[in-house]
DNA sequence: GTCTATAATATGATAGAC
DNA sequence: GTCTATCATATTATAGAC
């Protein structure tokens, strides 16, 4: 992935080809038959004839549309990036323009923080096909993808800012360690749901996302209350 | 991977031949090697030259020891898996045995789930090679090796059922859910700590592993009283 | 725009010398 | 037990017909 290829550069240009982010059929085609592939296989392991192949489209597809195997990675990144973060962001404001005890306003952050995440993660598509894919791009994704994954945390200093406030007596570390733990949570529920499963022995019920979230913040909350 | 590799079966057996799980130089040279470009890309990317060449050997060494590059995948997982839940039983049992409040022994059992973590964590080992290569493994490994990994969180069990005697106003799917948040808390720690560095701003210390252990202790603890 | 055909290269595995 | 040489196959990318 990514060394061989100057091909971002040798990738279609000019009159009637299509530019980067275009949108037309064999475009969706080839996009929905590759996420559907990386989210099984490695990004290695899935080559673009089995990519063409899903999406009954020709090996040159790829190439033409995409300029290369990591130009289509690229744009499969771009079309999931930035819903969830909008969504925390509003939330974040409605809590913070809400009146309420400090324990009801620390809450509704919390809130604000867990519950995008977790309606998010119930849809099928984001179980199935965005979580082992983003897992993959972490791992094993091309140089310019993983450099944009790695700002995705920046807007969490909203967040550490409005809980500094709220609690004063705080350090700003100590605000910044229980956030992480509380994120570690949420990764819990979003993406090691079959743990909990497997401990309770049966299914449970992860779609009532508002009890759910009810549930990570009542076992937060006091933790967050302490001096 | 794993596909068309009957190769376990025709690995060399017999006299003068090695048996798997022999230990000589040229398996540690091999294992060695292939741990460390495993852990920086994906296992369809490092190819047994790469792996052969790093360890000075020739090509068919790997073959010739391990029968094929799934039975070296599995060798390398085989010799990293069981430490950990050992060291938590341990730690457990001993919890189990001391005497105190409510409060302070279900501190200790947390602790027992914590605290091996958290120290095997801190080994530069762990954190440049096991961490990648076993998120590798979960993703992309072969479906023997996955399967061995499902049957790890079988030593759970005993947390819930300590748990539950100790708290027994909760009921046993409480007592889970509880428990997958305070794992949560752990993975965090273990395998997101960049992010905590992100938010917070400069370097923090995680090698005082009791202290950070008493900070997850402390903020969970008030979680795992309420009713 | 999409195809077929092919170039150029890399791979896992194996045979056989020593 | 380790080597070299090779097989059979798969890969990305591209050239060129339509």
């Amino acid at each position: 992935m990514s060394e061989p290829t100057a091909a971002a550069a040798t990738a279609p240009r000019g009159r009637g080809r299509p530019r980067l982010g275009e949108n037309n059929e064999t475009r969706e085609r080839l996009l929905l038959a590759a996420q559907q592939l990386f989210a099984e296989r490695s990004f290695t392991q899935v080559s673009l004839r089995d990519i063409t192949e899903a999406a009954g489209l020709s090996l040159a597809s790829v190439n033409y549309h995409f300029g290369s195997k990591d130009g289509l990675l690229l744009a499969l990144y771009q079309r999931w990036a930035p819903s969830l973060i909008r969504e925390r962001e509003q939330l974040l404001r409605d809590a913070l323009g809400s009146p309420g005890t400090v324990e009801q306003r620390v809450a509704a952050v919390l809130r604000a923080l867990v519950l995008p995440v977790l309606r998010w993660s119930r849809q099928a598509q984001v179980q199935d096909f965005h979580v082992p894919f983003t897992e993959r791009l972490r791992l094993d994704g091309p140089p310019e993808v993983r450099a944009l994954m790695r700002t995705g945390t920046a807007h969490l200093r909203h967040f550490v800012r409005a809980l500094c406030e709220l609690l004063p007596h705080l350090s700003r570390s100590e605000v910044c360690w229980r956030l992480h733990f509380v994120l570690g949570i949420e990764h819990a529920i979003h993406r090691e749901a079959s743990r909990l499963q497997a401990m309770i022995g049966h299914d449970i019920d992860l779609d009532d996302v508002d009890a759910v979230t009810d549930r990570v913040v009542r076992f937060c909350l006091p933790g967050w209350l302490l001096p």
